[in-house]
DNA sequence: CTATAGAGTAAGTATTCACATACAGTATTG
DNA sequence: CAATACTGTATGTGAATACTTACTCTATAG
């Protein structure tokens, strides 16, 4: 028999660079060149990892989060002085949020969106991200006896769009390091506050859903 | 002397068709023969107009503030029941928030972002929906007595962070109407509570600024 | 050793697309 | 009317680029 394949290592060893392309030039500007030649290989050998260049993307896609989710994991592992999960990530975010710059990636594939594969991908990775700020937002509910209240999924999304905000501002250069710091502290501990704990949202959410139809 | 130019006129009237299409496709699909079938006229005309497919996307851009700023001021001239502008705006955006998709256009820039105009268009599209929301939510408060508190502008910027997440769940599919309309009506009045109005975000805002550092 | 198939190199290609050119029609002013 | 510049049509083109093809090299199994 032949060497065996060694083609797994190799997309594990090529996607972060392949997700750095993404990330500096999008999905559209970034040119199986570009990406071949970061990567320090022909074209050729890009094609053989993936079948065509959105395969490549859609790599990319499931590695931001994976990449995000080991970072908070990290964190989360060392000591963190009585605080909250929720508390020590949003203290974290409010001074790292987005400062590799992975969600560019995301922000390629809203242009892309229908486009079957990227939306289901998009759609995965922001279910994924929800899901684990849900989780954080929970365990930082007073016992964990009330119901799963409907704000704190709510909050959740919230908090991503918080996130979202913060990206683009940086982008913009409409926010700097200390005014993103100060949104990401200051509306993410409210949002803590009003969807997570059990205790302020009753009031808090009675009076903001006086619109509420359903 | 000749005939007087019509080309003004003309680009007012292709411009929401040319933003029609780049909220279809984005930027860089949007092809200049789409574009141009679809104002029903040949690519030379475009190119009269516009000096390149750069300088028309950058028209879509200013088109999308435009258009909501057009619809929000007819809305507020209405007879609002004796609703602060600030909850009617929230409570027509629960419902109508997004309908145009017109967002589109500003998520097929965020990949293009290094390009000097589109960054600037986007820019200043992103600060007139801030200065407005701000100024919304300035006049809700108390009296206008108290001087223009830091979280009120950051509230602002959380309140485009809920549009833009409401419009990203809503391409992908994640939240349906009516789950979009609860997190607009209960974040959105949650950030009104707090950022707009001088009372209630004295304590909640210090209990939030815990890990404030500045 | 040698046969096999994976790993790597170096071209080519078909297509798409932004933009250009060349030309015909028409309305307005003197 | 007649001259002018605006309005419109048809076709061309050169560059960019995703993907292919043909080929060589190399490591492993028997």
């Amino acid at each position: 028999m032949p060497r065996p394949s060694q083609l797994d290592d190799k997309r594990r060893e090529l996607l972060p660079v392949v997700a750095g392309v993404f990330t500096r030039l999008g999905y559209r500007r970034a040119t199986t060149a570009e990406l071949s030649e970061a990567c320090g290989v022909q074209e050729n050998i890009l094609y053989r990892l993936w079948p065509d260049k959105k395969a490549m993307y859609l790599a990319a896609i499931d590695f931001v989060y994976e990449f995000s989710e080991q970072t908070w994991l990290r964190l989360l592992e060392r000591d963190g002085g009585g605080a909250s999960s929720a508390r020590r990530l949003l203290e974290y975010e409010s001074h790292h949020h987005g400062e590799f710059g992975h969600y560019r990636i995301l922000f390629a594939g809203l242009p892309e969106i229908d486009d079957a594969d990227i939306r289901a991908a998009l759609r995965r990775t922001f279910a994924r991200f929800h899901r684990f700020l849900l989780a954080q937002m929970l365990t930082q509910r007073s016992g964990g006896g009330g119901a799963a209240a409907c704000p704190a999924e709510l909050a959740a999304w919230a908090a991503i769009g918080l996130g979202t905000i913060a990206n683009i501002s940086r982008e913009l250069g409409l926010l700097d390091d200390a005014q993103r710091r100060g949104l990401i502290e200051q509306i993410g501990g409210l949002l803590l506050s009003s969807g997570g704990a059990g205790r302020p949202s009753a009031g808090r959410g009675r009076r903001a859903s006086k619109h509420t139809l359903t």
